[in-house]
Order: C-alpha cells, then structure tokens, then sequence
DNA sequence: CTGAAAGCGCTAACAT
DNA sequence: ATGTTAGCGCTTTCAG
C-alpha cells in the first residue's frame, strides 16, 4: 500500500497522448482542445492524481509560494496579519511559508536563507525587535527576490514597506490624554532603534512639545515590547515613588506588564496610575479596566504588502519603491477617559 | 544582477571535483575527506551557495518537512502550540509548512492535497470544527504520509493522537464547583460530534451523575467554539430568564462572549452569574473578573505530537498506533471561589 | 493542436 | 576517497 506516486506519465499512458498534453491540460493551456482538456482532467481526478510540487516548481523556476518572517505567532497583532495573509494567499492560489525569528537575529538569518533555498517568489518580513545587521536584506535583492518590510521597518532606502502611521497615532493618542487635564505622562518606549519604537517615541515628543508640556526623561522607560518590559519598567518607577499619572506604552502587552505590576502592589487603574496603549487586541475590552489604545488595523497591513508584494512580482523591472503607511485609530475604553 | 543562480557545479568546476563530491561534502557524508569537505565548504560559503530544495528534495524524495493544518491562528491555543511546534522543528532541522482551515472543511481539505503535493514527511492536523467527512484522512493514510491528530481528533479508529485529558479536566472542574455548593450548572458545549466537545461534556456529565445533581438540558447549549457562540447562548438563556448559577464553557472564547454578554445586560460575574472555562491564554489573568480554568498545556501538546510523528517517520513500518494524552490543571482565579 | 527532446539542480547507486 | 551514470517529475522550447 505504500506510496506508489502517480504522475503525469500515468494518466499520459492510459490515455494515449504524451505527457506534455496532459502537463498542459491540466495547466489549462491554450494549446490543448477543450474535449482533450476536460477528458485529461476527469482523468486525473479519477485516478487521484496531485502534482508533485517540487518537480512542477524545480522546472518552472517559479513556486507560487511566497515566504513570510514573523517575530511572534501566540500575540494578537501577528496573529491576526498572519491569519489575513493566509486569506489573501489562499484566494490567489499562492502557498504561504511561514516562519518564526522568535525575536532572533539569528534564526531570521537563517530563515531568510531557507526561504530563498526554497525559491519563494517574495517574502513579507517583520524584523525582529534585535536585529542590528541589515547586510541580509541586501543578499535577498542581489537574489532579485522581492521583499516587503511590514510594521517593523529597517532604516534602510529604497524598500518597499507598509507599517501604521505610528507617530501620527502615538501624536493624536497623547493629544487626547492632554486635552483630558492630563500633564504627567510617562511613555515606556521599547526599543527606539526599530521604526516602531522610534514613530511612536517621536509622536509621543511631538504632542508634548506642541503643548509646551515638558518630558521627564526619568519616565521614559526603555525596554522589549513584551510584558516583561511594561512589568519591569512599572516596578522600577514605583520603588522610586516616581510614577507619573499616565503611562502611554509602545504596545500592548507592555500594557499588561503595566496591568499585572499594579496590581501586585495595590495600585488602580484609572485611578491612581492611568494607561494607554499603542496597539490593539481583541481581548483588551474585557480587561478591568478596559484598556483604550490605539488600534492597529491588521488586516490594512496584511493587504497592503500582499498587494505590494504581488505588483513587484508581476513587474520585476519597476525601480522605484513604495512606502505605503495605514491609518490608526484611537479607541477609548476604560483608560484614558476621566479628566484631570 | 538578476538572479544568476549558484549550483553545485559552479562549486566543483571551480575546485576541480565533481558534483558528487560537492553534494556529499556539503552534506558532511563519511564518504568525503574532512580536508576536502573543509575546502568545499569554504568555497561555498565564500560564493554564496545555498542549495535549492526543490532540487534536492525532489530527488532525495523526502522534504525534511512537516504540514501542519490547524483551524485558526490568532487564538492563544493554537497560537501557543504553534510557537511551540516551530521550535521544535527549528531544533530538528525541520521545516514547517502550516496551512489554515479557517473551520472550513473545503479548505482543510484543499491544504491536504497541497502538503500531499509538497511531498511533505508528515502531517499535524487540529482537524476543523466541522469536518465530516473523514475519507480524506484515509488518501492521507494510503499514500504513506504519516499523520498525527492533535487536540480535535476525529473519531476513527487507528490513529496517532495527541489529546488534552479533557474528560478527566472537565470532570475535576465541575467537581470543583459543586464542593463550592454549585447545582444550577449549565455547560456550553460547542459542538459535541468532534472528541474536545464530546469528553469535555462527559466529563461534565460524569460528575453531575457522581453527585447526584440532574442535568437540565435546557441550560446545555452547543453551538461553536468561539466568542459569538458564547455569547448567543447566553443572551437565549438570558431571554428565556432560565439562566443557571454558574456555566461551564467548552473554551475560553465561548467564556468571553459570555462575559461580553453578561457586561451588556448587566449582569456580574461571578455574582449573578459565574463562570469557568475549559482551555487557558495569557491574558484571563487580566480579565475582570480574573477567569478561572482549566488549563491545556500547549507545549506538552506541541511535543507530543511532534514526537509521535517523528516516530513515525523514522519507523514506517510499525503498525500500531498511539492515543497520547496530556494532563490539565484547573487554575482557580477570580471566578468559581466563592461558597454557594 | 500535439509531441519529442532537453534540462531544472540535485542525489542514490554503483563503479573505480 | 572520488567519480559516472541515471533519473526524480515536471515544464519549456521548438518541430511537426
């Protein structure tokens, strides 16, 4: 019972035409008759015929597969990209390779490699929170393999990129808090050398300064984009009794690091520390409090680099690359809504 | 500078060896004189070689690949395990191939056939929720590609599987609440034709019968396993004014819609109503009031699976197969505590 | 509209 | 220890 392989010359033999016929039929090739096309299909269907990917791809020098490089899979913001570029791909007949950097330099390294071994047609890469070394990407382009940066965007030209107009969102969220009375806002950063962390640092700077309010150096904390970080960042802050009335934090789950160190040393939130985040997650309304934030749209993100992707494939030859920047939108909960 | 690709041969022509000896060195076979190996590598290196997959794999006939099919990505369950499973197959010089049913059995089905065709060495599938055809799973089986079934298995006979205990979970959990003083338990059940749904509602069933408490089944809804099957449910029972004191949900989603629910009527948790779920995710911790649960260990599930499937594939020949089951614990928050 | 020839890049089996 | 031969299953010329 073991795997006898059907192929092309199966069917080819048991119809008596070659196997370019049945190659092309089954491809829908102009060449061949509609009554041979439809007989060659019903066939191949009969006898449970599936092409053999690596010899169908190993000869067509192409392998409709495009390659994927994400940080992280179990947090919301990815999964939620990931779930809507696997949409996209499905509906366009192309394969998804995904992979996983675990925020490792690293093993993106070397997944870029593999991702290129396997002659992907593109790939759609989130870089990892430390990545330093950006000569890879440079491989990648001398390979003439597309690649579309997303979210986490190197500080290199000429790429094609889709990330969220951060400064412009982290600028409207800090406006809000003002305008609600709010004077001591604290801003647990993450990592500023990565675009994300940089835009929304920069946003942050840019309400402050456009209401003469001053930043307190001491309450910008750096740090991961994880929980651990706003936990962390919270504590240190708290032992020096130099907690400001607002944190607004990079992401989301900085946020929850934030939530779960109030909580162990008895503080409320709104009320005694407030809190507002960048990014969002399905599970935010059903925090106590709810936490306001500024809401990422994953699935904009998704298909835009899906379409910026699929344009450079379809036109190799075009030079000029795009930025393609997605709005936000602040999302007011049970943070961030009680005046001052 | 388009891309010229590097081959083997541009590597032996260079040092003057034949493909052979370049294959096999770069592959570290015994065959090849560590001096030699040294050398090929180094020129490879040097000259930015990296093998092509398809080209290998279609005539090593094995991919060094595992397909993996799960229903949804951008849920802390599958999210976790598939973290998980990526690590492993890091660790073991594996590919991943993950694919997305979305719950749809036409797309499950059509992931089955791409991995066939990808020539994968295996497959890991958390089949959809409303798969009902099972035949696929025997094509699966009669072209020799071993298959593990993980966490939603199918009831058919002589498979490999790897399932959380959630009879005995489930069980303990509703034990747990009647010694709180609990009778009115209602059980949002999900669909109970797939085995998640089916054990977890014995486990229910089993100690509701130990202690002697009838099951109304009025308060027994199924339905999905996701947020707005919770919530539906809810709002029914909720119309009917025939809610029960406490509901057990088959997932965490279904306890957030209810929690979504109870919040837009008015109704507290855990006082007017309470809750405790099956399944657990970082973020129940955060919720208010904290959801108690009975935890599935993703990391064990991810590992299980992985182990039995490279059982599996390096051992074709054994026939019997293995019905893994992983321990839960039941984490007690801020619901199902108080005294009845 | 159909097919014969050639080869994609690599590896397994068998020499040497 | 290294090389020769043959072929994985398919597609791409190019000739009929």
């Amino acid at each position: 019972m073991k795997g006898k392989t059907i192929k092309l010359s199966d069917i080819a033999e048991q119809l008596n035409v070659s196997t370019v016929t049945v190659s092309k039929a089954l491809r829908g090739h102009p060449d061949i008759s509609p009554k041979t096309t439809k007989l060659i299909r019903e066939t191949a269907e009969k006898i449970g015929y599936t092409p053999n990917f690596m010899a169908r791809n190993l000869s067509a020098r192409k392998s409709n597969t495009i390659g994927v490089i994400v940080p992280k899979i179990a947090h919301y913001f990815f999964g939620s990209i990931i779930e809507s570029i696997y949409d996209i791909a499905f509906q366009n007949n192309y394969e998804i390779i995904l992979t996983v950097s675990q925020e490792n330099e690293e093993r993106e390294k070397r997944h870029i490699q593999t991702l290129l071994s396997m002659k992907v047609d593109g790939i759609i890469i989130s870089i990892s929170q430390e990545t330093k070394d950006y000569s890879i990407f440079e491989t990648v382009r001398a390979r003439g393999v597309p690649i579309v940066f997303m979210d986490r965007v190197p500080n290199i030209p000429e790429i094609d990129s889709v990330s969220v107009n951060d400064r412009f969102g982290a600028y409207r969220a800090i406006e809000h808090a003002i305008s609600l009375g709010y004077k001591n806002i604290g801003h647990f950063a993450g990592y500023t050398d990565i675009n994300i962390g940089q835009q929304r640092y920069l946003g942050f700077e840019d309400a402050m300064k456009k209401h003469k309010i001053p930043i307190n150096p001491e309450w910008v904390c750096r740090g991961g984009f994880g929980e651990k970080s706003g936990y962390e960042s919270f504590m240190k802050l708290y032992k020096e009794n130099n907690l400001p009335d607002l944190i607004f934090t990079v992401t989301y789950p900085v946020a929850l690091g934030v939530y779960m160190a109030a909580a162990e040393v008895g503080l409320k939130i709104p009320d005694d520390v407030d809190v507002l985040a960048f990014g969002n997650a399905k599970v935010q309304k059903f925090l106590s409090p709810p936490l306001s934030c500024v809401d990422q749209p994953t699935d904009q993100l998704a298909a835009k680099s899906m379409e910026l992707l699929f344009n450079r494939i379809n036109n190799p030859d075009e030079k000029s690359t795009k930025e393609v920047e997605v709005p936000t939108e602040l999302v007011l909960r049970g943070t961030c809504i009680n005046n001052k």
